[in-house]
DNA sequence: GTCTATAGAGAGATAGAC
DNA sequence: GTCTATCTCTCTATAGAC
C-alpha cells in the first residue's frame, strides 16, 4: 500500500526479488532486536549487510519505513503460523485443560521458536523494543493490529464461559507481556540463578510458559461482592 | 574533560537539598517512563522542568547519569517497601495459597502503585523502557541488581518446597515480565477488549496480576520422564 | 547557581558519478 | 542499481557572562 504512487525513482524489479534488499532486512532483523531500533546506525546496519549507506534509503525510504517493512514481513509469519496452530487446537480433543493449552501453544510458540538456525533471534524482542523505542507511528500501528488475537479470545472464551471476556482479555494480555520481556530481561534471570537458568532449550521454554500461564488463565473469577459483572 | 576528580565547580550545597535538581528528577522520571529516553531531548526535558538546558550536566554530569540518578532513588523507594512488605507476608497467617499470595503481593505492590496522584505514572515502566531503550551500561547494572530478589525466591522455596529452585527463578522472572511490560502495550489491550480494559483502578489491576500469576507460581512441576532435573 | 550561546559529534538523508 | 561524498539537522555537552 505504500508504493501506490510510486512509480518514480523506484526499483524496477519488484522488491521482493531483490537479493540486496533481503540481505538488508535480515541483518536489520538481527540488530534492531539485538539493540534497539535507536541504537543502530545506517552506517553498521549497512555495513553489516554489506552494501553501502545509501541502500536503505533507496529501497525502503526511510529508517522508519525499513522497521516498518521487517515488522510486516516478520508478523505476517507468526499471525499466520499461530492461525494455523488455532485451527488445529480447536479441533483438539482432551480435557478442558488440555485444550485451552492448545490454545496457548497456538500463541505463544509461532514466537518463541527461533527461525532456522538463528540461536538468538527472538520475535517478540524485536516487538518489545520497538514498542520501547521505535517511532511512535509504529507503536501504534502494532498496538492496533489486534484482529488476529481476536480468535484466541472467542476461542478461550468458549472454552471457559464461565470467565467474563474483560477477564479473558486481561489474561491474553499477561500472556503476551511474558512472551515479549521475556528476553529483553533475560540477564535478570542468569544473574539470579547463577546461571543455572537460561533460554537455549526454546521448547522447554515454551513448556515453562505455557504450564505457568495456564492456571492462571484457568483461575476462577473471584466475585466480587460489589460488582457482579455488567 | 571529564569530572572524575572534580571537587572543582561542583554545587556547593548538598545536591540532595537543591529544589532544581528535585524538579529535573520528577520531570525526568515522568518523561523517560512516558517517551522513552532516547526520545526525550535535553532541550524539552528543561524546557519542562521550568530551567536551563545546562541544569542536567551542572547537576547529574550527563544525561546518562541523570537516569541512573533517577533510577537509583525510585528504586531505592520500591525496593524498601517491598522488603518491608515481604517481612509481613513471612508472618502471616492463612492457607498455603493466601501466604504465596503476600509475598507476590509485596513483590508486586509497590512497583504498580502509583505514587502521590500521578495517575500516569508506573515503575514498571521505567524499568522496561531503560532495559530496552537507556545507556547499555545502566541495562547491565539493572540486571544484575538480583540481590532484592533472591528473599523473594526463598520465601516462595518455603512455602514450595517441592517446586526445584531453579523452576521458582523461571516463575519469578515471568511475574516481573508481566509488571514491566504491561504498562508499555496497555494500548493493545485497550483496543482489542474495545475500551472495556483500563488501568485506571490500579488496586484491581494489583488483584489481577496476583489472580493470574499464584496459580501459574504453585503449580506442580511436572517431572519429565526423560530428564529427573539435575 | 543560573543562563545564553555555541562547540563538536554524529545522525539520517540525498545528489550525482559510475 | 550501486556507491561515495556531502548536506543538513539535532543532539549532548561545555565555556563563559552574569
Amino acid at each position: 500500500m505504500t508504493e501506490a504512487k510510486a512509480s518514480r525513482g523506484r526499483p524496477r524489479v519488484a522488491p521482493e526479488d531483490n537479493e540486496t534488499r533481503e540481505r538488508i532486512l535480515n541483518t536489520a532483523e538481527r540488530l534492531f532486536a539485538e539493540k534497539g531500533f535507536s541504537k543502530v546506525t545506517l552506517r553498521e546496519l549497512t555495513a553489516r549487510a554489506e552494501t553501502n549507506l545509501a541502500a536503505v534509503n533507496y529501497y525502503f525510504g526511510s529508517k522508519d519505513k525499513l522497521l516498518l517493512a521487517l515488522i510486516r514481513r516478520a508478523a505476517k509469519g507468526i499471525y499466520r503460523e499461530r492461525m494455523e496452530l488455532l485451527a488445529e487446537a480447536e479441533q483438539a480433543r482432551g480435557s478442558r485443560e488440555e485444550k485451552v493449552r492448545q490454545v496457548i501453544y497456538a500463541l505463544v510458540a509461532p514466537a518463541v521458536a527461533a527461525p532456522d538456525n538463528e540461536a538468538e533471534y527472538f520475535f517478540g524482542v524485536l516487538i518489545a523494543r520497538t514498542l520501547a523505542d521505535g517511532p511512535d507511528e509504529l507503536s501504534d500501528i502494532l498496538l492496533r493490529q489486534t484482529s488476529h488475537l481476536t480468535p484466541f479470545a472467542d476461542a478461550l472464551k468458549k472454552l471457559l464461559p464461565e470467565v467474563p471476556m474483560e477477564e479473558i482479555f486481561w489474561r491474553l494480555h499477561f500472556v503476551l507481556n511474558i512472551e515479549h520481556a521475556i528476553h529483553t530481561e533475560l540477564g535478570r534471570l542468569t544473574h539470579l540463578s547463577g546461571g543455572r537458568c537460561d533460554i537455549d532449550d526454546r521448547s522447554a521454554l515454551l513448556e515453562r510458559i505455557i504450564d505457568f500461564a495456564v492456571p492462571g488463565l484457568m483461575a476462577p473469577v473471584k466475585s466480587s461482592p460489589s460488582t457482579p459483572q455488567g
